[in-house]
DNA sequence: CTATTTGCCTACTATGTCAATAGGTAAATA
DNA sequence: TATTTACCTATTGACATAGTAGGCAAATAG
């Protein structure tokens, strides 16, 4: 974490979709309206979505983006770590660090264990639909 | 949040300087060497633990910090918002930053009110004597 | 088959925060 | 009086964030 702009605006493009479900192809023009946020900055957004393979985008007119699932079967925390990357609270708890050499004396990073427990748990209990 | 190294070093003092309590005042020399931590940064974290009236320092020879209360009297939420500042996970919670236009019609921000609730219960329920 | 709409790609940049260093002054004691 | 300690202001390099800019590729409507 912390949940940057990227991650929140990552989950109200996925409200956003969810909202218009069955209603085809969404175009990234319209979400931006909607959402008043930057076309451009959008499409970095996005772009981790398809990635990540929440989303399929489909170019040419009448294209757009659409939900590759339900939307009851996407959890939040799976959104915001698809474009936040991994969801650590902590450096120490983050596996592309280098593991900490005070690790096994360090009395702090059991608290650090427990709270990245309940910040996993409390965003993958939550799924999009909770939203809606 | 996050909880950078400045928070996270934070603690780390207080439970170096609960482990020393009524050893007369610790310096900083000392929870420097033996938190592997350079001195220089630790002023930093220090400062604003005085500043925050949880610990106090005092100069000259045999001069150095004692905890301000009984280490059971110290919240883990306390120490951390100390020397991070206020504990928001997302910038519509911060209460410096402008009010979000959007707020009353925004369908995330329940989710991050309860995530704030859930963060902010988690780390003042848990005491400086519960790492010990 | 052409114009338009849409997604997709690479690069660039300004701003700010983090983590830390440097060099000094003031206070207190042995 | 020398030494030890806290305390103060400034500076720096590295990195992430939050965007912007401009163009290419794909697909469809006419």
């Amino acid at each position: 974490m912390v949940i940057s702009t990227k991650g929140r605006y990552a989950l109200r493009v996925m409200l956003d979709l969810a909202e218009h479900a069955g209603e085809g192809p969404i175009p990234l023009k319209d979400i931006a309206e909607r959402q008043e946020i930057s076309k451009k900055y959008l499409e970095i957004i996005v772009k981790d979505l398809v990635k990540a393979g929440l989303i399929s985008g489909s170019s040419g007119k009448g294209g757009g983006y659409i939900l590759d699932r339900q939307p009851c079967d996407y959890s939040i925390g799976e959104i915001l770590e698809s474009s936040e990357g991994e969801m650590a609270a902590v450096a120490c708890l983050s596996s592309d660090a280098d593991a900490c050499p005070r690790a096994s004396v360090c009395k702090t990073l059991p608290l650090w264990v427990e709270f990245d427990r309940v910040v996993h748990d409390f965003f993958y209990s939550k799924k999009l639909t909770d939203l809606l």
